[in-house]
DNA sequence: TGCAAAATAGCACGATCGTTCTTTTTCGTA
DNA sequence: TACGAAAAAGAACGATCGTGCTATTTTGCA
């Protein structure tokens, strides 16, 4: 069910869901929901223990012995954030048959998601222009995530052209460059000059994008 | 000469330029100069005063007050920024005539400038990710020039049909649409990821529009 | 060369940040 | 119910930030 092989390293210790004190495993999921919904509006990097503390209403060291460091905190909610997206981009997508109708509603419920994130954001591309000069864990939690979400994708994609549904010689890679490219364009647009009409130019986009590497048998116009 | 008729504000007050200390607008054009390679790196949100001060080697107090405040000195950085767009990608494209020559030379104007900015990084991108959820000058700034860029954009591609180069009914606003997003989408791989191979794959996105919208008598293959 | 003005430096301020250490409160259970 | 551990709070630290105020240096020109 996992898009990948991805060390997810659950946000509980190994030992528990058996006994012992699981009190501060719910109020520190509760923090990283916090959190997430903190980032995708200010940004990783702007995303501050005291905010947190104060939208949990609880101490700054409270929030903080959760994590031990902010970096800590950072990469529990990209992980959190790549969960969700899995869940609701990528699950519900296996429902229908592989080949085209699949990578149809890969991007269905990702356009879907850009919806909602027009109000708020989306963390992996912001993400992206916050650490895309740096290393570290957090950039590395980042780009993993990215990584594992677009090989899913490509695979969506490879299998529509093993079904036939692509032409033979299409390259996926190329097709998954250009079906992101695509998201990256709404999310400019749309959330940062507030081009109107521009979710229907990247469903045009993307029709276009099938059209020109559908194969040739299956066209339907 | 200019890509629109954006509100361009020389640095120079109105005047000067005839008599009159001058000194000030030297070291203030040095200080624009560094503040703009720091932001490249860093982001607009990133920049601060301090390591202006630090590379230009001068007082904190001596950097402040040339712009008065960090948001003039933000908004001074993204005018220049501007200015050096449009220099490096728009004015020599006007040398090729107009119609899909020019359309091909801005559009490879933009990959080497994005091939440099692969170290350095595009305040067009990181700006819109930073300010996308705010409001104020710098963002205004920021909006104001990319559209004047796109606008520029889109008007080549218009002359491009009129030309007779693409097809009658093609929509130009779909075509700069998509062009802007093989750019993003450039940006976030090849900078990001790091995803080998990514300048040839914009390179084959962009020669796909042309195809799929270029007129059927000029095909070329 | 001297003088006014412009340019720059120096210093201090309040605020916010991540983090550490110590103390208090709360929880789970024997 | 009482005890030990976990969870949370409180206070303080050094650092950095933008900005204002006041001195000092430098500049341009009569």
């Amino acid at each position: 069910m996992s898009v990948t092989t991805l060390p997810v390293k659950s946000s509980a210790p190994p030992e528990a869901a058996s006994r012992g004190p699981h009190k501060g495993q719910q109020t520190k999921a509760a923090i990283i929901d916090a959190a997430l919904g903190l980032a995708t509006q200010i940004g990783l990097e702007g995303l501050s223990i005291g905010a947190v503390a104060e939208v949990m209403r609880m101490s700054k060291s409270g929030v903080f012995a959760h994590f031990g460091s902010r970096e800590e905190l950072q990469i529990s909610v990209v992980r959190e954030y790549y969960r969700r997206f899995e869940e609701e981009i990528f699950n519900p997508a296996l429902a229908q048959p592989r080949g085209l109708p699949r990578v149809r509603a890969l991007f269905a419920n990702w356009m879907k998601r850009v919806a909602v994130e027009l109000q708020s954001g989306c963390i992996f591309i912001s993400g992206a222009v916050e650490f895309d000069d740096r290393s570290g864990p957090v950039r590395d939690a980042l780009a993993s995530s990215v990584q594992a979400w677009l090989s899913a994708l490509n695979r969506a994609v490879q299998m529509a052209r093993e079904a036939g549904h692509l032409r033979a010689d299409a390259d996926e890679q190329q097709i998954t460059f250009e079906i992101h490219a695509i998201i990256l364009a709404l999310h400019y647009e749309a959330r940062f000059l507030k081009t109107p009409g521009s979710m229907a130019r990247a469903e045009r986009a993307f029709e276009g994008i099938l059209a020109r590497y559908g194969s040739p048998a299956s066209r339907k116009r």
